[in-house]
DNA sequence: TACAAATTACTCGTATACAATGTAAATAGA
DNA sequence: TCTATTTACATTGTATACGAGTAATTTGTA
């Protein structure tokens, strides 16, 4: 099979190039593309747990903690006690991340619509449908799909 | 715009559930996704340059060094001088790598067969065209792209 | 209640990614 | 020919990803 027809392959490129372009839509936030999605899901569901956060955003716990320790040095979150439960901390925006997350949420959007441009409407439904059916084809072959 | 139907979150976990049902299926080769995609390639297309095969597998110029690096304590690849260009290394497999890449072949056939084994031949090859629209789409806006 | 099992977040080691920079070699132009 | 630019690869530093393992805590159960 040519490298160019493998899904694995194909997927990667696709993810690429979509990071790639989100990224650079953030060049002047001084976010990466995974910092600027939390920070946004936090502006919709402010002190969820880190599970949650991790659940929802799909980030590996090992790997959130490390993206949670670079927006808290950057001064964007903040992570507070769970007040009922001691093993777990809860996840908030300060003063400084809450005026950005509707810039970025503006930033999203647009690349969104720029970023599928140049596929049809009914393509840009069709492209949606089908990463949502991959990724839930294989939900419980390898787990840890969110 | 909800996290769910972002564009660039959701091809980032489409890729996420591909690489880690392909490198699931290559644990006991002791292989990462990256490096059986590396092999496969050389199986085809044998003594190429570094620069030839960064393009071909859409491997930045850093990364590749890393992973042929990986790929050469392995013994899977030996770097050799370039005939012409003594700027250039050419990529060649060694007698254990040989052995392997047919093995490599064909996980990588069933993998890709039964990780769309969900989806209809139809839609398979939709996911297919749009994901090429997506990069080709992006060719240009931020370059690199292979 | 005592204690094993499960859960939460974290740490460590390894492997991509990528921007920026360095270095040697090749090539273009004056 | 001699210099300026370009090219090929490597190196450095930062940021995801993820498997494996750990400490603290909570839960379930005998």
């Amino acid at each position: 099979m040519n490298v160019k027809d493998c899904i694995f392959f194909m997927l990667a490129k696709a993810n690429q190039a979509g990071t790639r372009y989100w990224s650079h839509r953030l060049t002047d936030l001084n976010l990466t593309a995974v910092q600027a999605m939390v920070l946004n899901f936090l502006g919709q569901q402010e002190m969820v747990t880190s599970k949650e956060l991790g659940e929802r955003t799909g980030l590996d716990s090992a790997t959130l903690t490390g993206v949670l320790d670079r927006l808290e040095t950057s001064g964007l979150i903040e992570r507070q006690r769970h007040p009922k439960d001691r093993r777990a901390i809860c996840i908030g925006l300060t003063p400084n991340s809450r005026t950005m997350v509707p810039r970025i949420q503006e930033r999203l959007d647009e690349a969104n619509r720029d970023f599928l441009s140049g596929l049809s409407h009914k393509d840009r439904n069709e492209l949606r449908r089908l990463l949502r059916a991959v990724r839930a084809g294989t939900k419980g072959a390898t787990d840890r799909v969110i």
